[in-house]
Parts: C-alpha cells; sequence; structure tokens
DNA sequence: GCTCAAGGCTAATGAAATTAGCTTTGAGCG
DNA sequence: CGCTCAAAGCTAATTTCATTAGCCTTGAGC
C-alpha cells in the first residue's frame, strides 16, 4: 500500500490503556496519546474517528479481559468455583482501578457488539446454573454478578470509609450469597 | 452588603442538578448553566471555585437525597424493612439515573465531608443489624449495599443484556441476601 | 450623600478536540 | 526502472470550554 505506519489500532489502544490505567481517563488527551505513540494528534484520526472511539476500544478491550480472567477462574460447575470466580472479579477489578469504571458507566458501548462482548462475561458464570431453569439461571447470575461488581465499585471509589475489615466484608457477602443462592 | 444577588449557592446547585438530570454530565458547562441561572459564565466564579466544585455541591446533595430517602422508607427494624430500603435504593437510582451515577465514580468527595454525608445513608442500613457484633453489622450492611448498587448500577448502564426478567431477578437477588443475611 | 465590597460583565487566555488541506513514501504495476 | 496513488504523517486553522484579569454597578450601613 503505503506510507510506513508507525502505529497500528491495537497499539494506540494498548498505550490508550497503559497511559489510563497510570494516570486515569482524563490525562488521556489525544495530543497525549499521540506523543506516546511517537506521532502527533491529527495522525490519530487515521485510525479512529476521535477520542471516543478509542476509549470504545478500551472498553471492548478491557471487558474481554475481565472476561478472559473470568473464564480462566472457573475450573468445575461447583460452588468453590464460583467464589473463586467472585475472587478473580475483583483482583481484576482492583488491579485495573482506573479502567474497570469504565466498563459500567454511561457506556460508549451500543447494540450489538456490546452484547456480544458482556454475554461472553456473563455466560461463563450463567453455565454454573445449568441445573436451573434458564430465568432463575439468569437471576442467579445476575444476583452474584451486582454483588460483586457493586463492592469493588465502591471499593475503588473509597466508599467505604466506616472502618471495619473490607476484606471480611467481602468475603462473608460473596459466600452468604453463594450459599443462599445455591440452595434456593 | 451590596449588589443584588441574582442567584445563590443553592439555586445554582439545584439548577444544575436539574441540568445533569434533563441532558447528562457532559451537558453541565459553566456557560449553560450560567445562562438557564441568567447570568454569564464568570460570575458563576464568584459562587464556586470551578466547575468541579459545583458538581461536588451537587454530589453531596444527591447523596443527602439518597440518604433521606432511604430512612424514610426504614420504619421498623425487620427485614421488610430492609427489603423496602431496597426497592426505594433502586428506585431512587433510577429516578436519577444521570445523578446516581456520580456518586460512587472517581468522587471528588473527600475525607471528612465524604464521610459524614455518605455515613448518615449508612447508618441507617446498619443500625437495622443492632443485633449482631458491630464488625458483622457492617459486613451485611455493605453487602447489602454492593448487591443493590451494583445491580442499579449495571442496570442504569443499560449492562443486562441477555434478556430475561430484570425485575424479578432484582426481587430474586434482594430476598435471598436479606433472608441468608438475617439468618448468619 | 459616601463608600466599599459583593456580584455582574466584557475581553483575553489556554487547553483540547477536531477539521482542512498538503506532503511523503513505498507497494505494485507497466 | 520509473510511475502512481492511497495510506499515514504533518502543520495550521477552528471551535468549544474553562478559567482569569480587570473593570463597573449598586445598595447597606455609616
Amino acid at each position: 500500500m503505503a506510507y510506513p505506519s508507525k502505529t497500528s489500532s491495537d497499539k494506540i489502544v494498548s498505550v490508550a490503556i497503559d497511559l489510563i490505567q497510570r494516570e486515569g481517563e482524563e490525562a488521556l488527551t489525544v495530543a497525549r496519546l499521540a506523543a506516546e505513540l511517537g506521532i502527533k494528534a491529527p495522525s490519530l484520526y487515521k485510525h479512529f474517528s476521535g477520542r471516543d472511539a478509542i476509549i470504545e476500544q478500551v472498553e471492548r478491550r478491557i471487558f474481554a479481559m475481565l472476561g478472559e480472567a473470568l473464564r480462566g477462574s472457573i475450573q468445575s460447575d461447583s460452588a468453590s468455583s464460583l467464589y473463586s470466580a467472585c475472587i478473580t472479579h475483583r483482583k481484576f477489578a482492583k488491579e485495573h482501578a482506573r479502567l474497570y469504571p469504565l466498563l459500567f458507566s454511561q457506556s460508549r458501548l451500543d447494540g450489538n457488539e456490546a452484547l456480544d462482548i458482556r454475554a461472553q462475561s456473563a455466560r461463563a458464570i450463567i453455565e454454573l446454573f445449568k441445573n436451573d431453569r434458564p430465568n432463575v439461571a439468569l437471576s442467579k447470575a445476575r444476583t452474584i454478578t451486582a454483588y460483586v461488581h457493586g463492592f469493588v465499585t465502591i471499593e475503588i471509589a473509597d466508599g467505604f470509609q466506616l472502618g471495619g475489615d473490607v476484606e471480611s466484608a467481602f468475603e462473608y457477602g460473596a459466600k452468604t450469597i453463594i450459599q443462599a443462592i445455591l440452595k434456593n
């Protein structure tokens, strides 16, 4: 084709992820990102329609990573697997404290594509309830997912300000919910 | 004192809340807000140090409103009260879909002030577990709060994309968790 | 009736995103 | 071997915001 590309869409997204992880989303300016890639801001528009499009890809990638991590943590289809999925989810969120909140913000992801990428993460959990009626399985998956997501979201935002042992609170909640879910 | 004030800090925050509720946070530009107040952008700086300071007050107010709603929904200290608190929390979040996500974003609120305003909301729930040891009560409150917060956060972000009955999922989760919590 | 500080205003500055329009270069073809 | 052309860069606007500088107005209190 043509001019030797100094970068690629994949590279751009990777560097964007690094930057957000290091300094937060607001630090991701088009000029800054371009600089880290060794090019100038307007050149980025040859690869993406704009800043939002880049962040959208970032979200997509983080979702994929979370999904992969969750699937990797689920060995059997037992309760212990469910608990380890919770641990993994929480660990992932905290290790990507600046990226994780992007996943369920106003979400630039829309429609079909969002469905696919999210479904992959969800599916792994839903599978664990294959003995239940589909609707019940969905409710159970949503319950445990909501709990973990809510917990880590508050945790990341430094929302647990009343002291106490946050670790044991997480464990208590996860185990209690899992136990209850496996019965009812 | 002096020049007849055309507005006030309270009024500014109210109008800001309206604006965000109607058109989202990004629609809250300093110029736009000023216009809705009948003044010019720079005049706002006589009342607030900047856009962030205004949004901080918005968060504070929303937190206070949520706390009030929760306290209002708790009559007794029984399980039924806990469930109605969940309903109230969810209703509040959905009725303030554009404002609620601000509460646990990166949070501009810091330190002591944040503690106070959040503690008020939390306290109401913790009270319900006064028969438990303090640390357990805290864990229980955190568990149910995390669940509801996570659920509505995902819901608002349109994250439940696999169909099914979201209403019944919420009910299932809330009731299951409450029941489990009241035992253990 | 004077004064002065709070609360407005206009004009300027500075950061970002984005657009317009030009330049470079190397893959592939004749 | 040399030509061409489209992709990928670049510089120079343009726009939209937030914020700052500096000035003007007015009414409460003396």
